[in-house]
DNA sequence: AGCCTGACTTTGT
DNA sequence: GACAAAGCCAGGC
């Protein structure tokens, strides 16, 4: 399918894990959500994907859980289900709204015309 | 340490 | 196209 993105030149992300400070997974998630052009969406997938693929989907969803009690702003609105649909709405109703403000049509729960609104940071990115 | 859960994805019936 | 099952890995208990 058009989505599916079997990126592997991505093992050497940029994201430094060492220093001081504790590193998490999450961090990564936020960071490239944060990537997300206005506008635009990304699936958890794709992220995941990005991140290097060992790490499945589930754990970006996760991730956006902890989202919501990330001092800078998560987007989570952008990441959607493979489908489109709207997923997380279940958790973040107000996500359907604050897509509306960015000029993507939800109908349903499902962004319409997901593919061509579809932003794959694997591709996107450029990675190196 | 071990078991359960989860904002997912893919594949098979 | 709808439904079921399995794989995925980090957190919470």
């Amino acid at each position: 399918m058009a989505i599916r993105n079997n990126n592997k030149a991505n093992k050497n992300a940029e994201q430094p894990r060492s220093l001081t400070k504790q590193y998490s997974f999450f961090d990564d998630v936020y960071e490239v959500v944060r990537q997300i052009p206005k506008g635009r969406v990304t699936s958890y997938g794709a992220i995941a994907n990005y991140l290097g693929k060992k790490l499945s989907a589930r754990m970006v969803g996760w991730a956006m859980n902890a989202a919501g009690s990330a001092k800078p702003k998560v987007p989570a609105h952008r990441v959607v289900n493979s489908k489109g649909i709207l997923s997380a709405k279940a958790h973040f109703p107000s996500m359907e709204k604050l897509l509306a403000k960015e000029k993507i049509k939800v109908e349903k729960d499902k962004i319409i015309g997901f593919e061509n609104l579809f932003w794959d940071p694997a591709k996107e990115l450029t990675i190196e």
